[in-house]
DNA sequence: CAGGTTTTCGCCTTTCGGTCGAAAACGTGG
DNA sequence: CCACGTTTTCGACCGAAAGGCGAAAACCTG
C-alpha cells in the first residue's frame, strides 16, 4: 500500500505509510498510529519488525533513521483508503520515493522465507478458504506454484489447519464443490518455525 | 559480551557493547565501530541487524532508540578485551542494565532459529573442526542434545561440510582419533533459508 | 594383549514432501 | 436424464530427508 506524494522531494512517487516516532510511543506504536491515518489498522493480521534502513544518504536533507515493518492484512480484505493511497502488486511497483523499493522487496523476501518455516499463512488468509483460494495465496506470495495437495497436508500435519464442515458456492464452469478450511484458533499468532535438528526423541507434534 | 558500567545510570551492572550513531555511518558501520572499541572486529565471522528497541522508558532520562545488532565469533576465538569487559555464558547472565537481559535473550532465540533452517553454523565453528566439536556447538546454541551422526548428515546433504583430511590429536583418555572438517568455502556467508513447499520439480540440490 | 574410550559408519525405520491419477461432486447442453 | 466438461478431493506411490541404533574402527592405558 503506497501514496502518492504531493510535495518535494520526490513529488509524485510513491512512498510508503510512515512517520516521525513521537516521544510516548515505540516504535510499533508509531507505526500503527501512522497506518491508522489511512486504513482500519483492526484489519492487519501480523505486522512485524523488518529491518532498519539508515544509510546517511537514503533521504535528502537531514539524516532519516528508519525502522521499517511488515504489515499484513487478509486477502479478503479491502480496507477503504484515501484518495492518495492505493494497493499495488508487489511485482510491479510504480516509481517509488527513497529507498522504498529497496524496503519492499525485502519485505517481500522477508514474507516468501517465513511463508515457509512458519505458520504465517495465516495472515494472508480469510478467515474461511478453500485450498485452491489458499494455493493462490501461497503461490502469489512465494512467487511460484505450488501443489494444492502438498499444501494441503503440510499444513494438517502441521496442526494448522481445520475443516468448517461447510462448501463453498460453486464456479460458474461448475465442478465439485471447495470444502471449506479455517486456521485453527490458537494458532493465529506467529510461532516458532518448524525446525531440522529437532531435540532427541520429540515425539511432540501436532498437538 | 558485556562490560561492567562504571557510572550512573546503572552503575556495575552489565551492558552491552554500543552507542551513538555518528552522521557519516549507518548502523551497521556505527556497530562495527563500538564494537572495534572493544575487540579484534576482523574475527566477527557474522553481523546482522537482531531488532529495534524503542520502549520510551527503556532508558532513564532523554529517549534513547537503540538498534540490536547479533555479533558471532567462531568459538575457538578469545580476542582480547579490556579490563572491564568480559564473556559470559548467554545462559547465566550477570545483572544487566536497562533492557539489555531482554535483547540479549531475542538474540539467543533468533541464534537458535536459524541455526535450523539455514548455513548459520559456519558462523559459530572454527576453521577446521571435528563432528563432535561442532555437535558441543549446536547443542549449546540450540539448547538441547543434537545427534551427531544426524548433524553431520544433514549438514553434509547440504552440502556444507568437507573433511579436510587431517585428524585431531586424541584425547587424554584415548578413542579414535576424529577427523577434521571445515565448512565450504562459498557457504561462509549466510545464504537462504532451506524451505519447503518448493517449486514443483525442483531438481536443484546440493550444488 | 585385554579392556576402556571415542569416533565413524552402515543399516534400519519413520517422517516428510512431491507427483500422479482416479474418483467424487458439481454444473451444462443435448 | 444422460454424456460430458470442470473442479476438487483423496489415496497411492516414491524418493528424499531425518532420526535412531549398534557394530566396527581406531586410538589409549595398564
Amino acid at each position: 500500500m503506497l501514496w502518492q506524494r504531493a510535495r518535494e522531494p520526490h513529488a509524485h512517487r510513491w512512498s510508503l505509510p510512515g512517520g516521525g516516532l513521537g516521544p510516548e510511543e515505540d516504535v510499533e506504536a508509531s507505526i500503527r498510529r501512522q497506518l491508522a491515518e489511512k486504513v482500519d489498522v483492526r484489519q492487519l493480521s501480523h505486522v512485524e519488525q523488518l529491518a532498519v534502513f539508515s544509510a546517511p544518504d537514503r533521504v535528502p536533507g537531514p539524516r532519516v533513521v528508519a525502522t521499517a515493518f511488515v504489515g499484513l492484512v487478509p486477502s479478503d480484505t479491502d480496507p477503504v483508503v484515501p484518495s492518495d493511497t492505493t494497493w499495488h502488486p508487489v511485482d510491479a511497483l510504480p516509481a517509488t520515493a527513497f529507498d522504498h523499493e529497496a524496503i519492499c522487496r525485502r519485505a517481500r523476501s522477508r514474507l516468501a522465507s517465513k511463508l515457509s518455516y512458519t505458520n504465517l499463512g495465516f495472515a494472508l488468509a480469510p478467515p474461511e478458504f478453500t485450498i485452491s483460494a489458499l494455493r493462490s495465496l501461497y503461490s502469489a506470495a512465494l512467487g511460484y506454484e505450488v501443489s494444492a495437495t502438498n499444501l494441503q497436508r503440510v499444513l494438517s500435519r502441521r496442526g494448522l489447519l481445520e475443516p468448517t464442515g461447510a462448501v463453498a458456492p460453486v464456479g460458474p464452469s461448475g465442478g465439485r464443490p471447495a470444502a471449506l478450511f479455517r486456521f485453527v484458533a490458537g494458532r493465529l499468532r506467529i510461532t516458532d518455525p518448524f525446525a531440522v535438528l529437532r531435540p532427541p526423541s520429540s515425539r511432540n507434534l501436532g498437538t
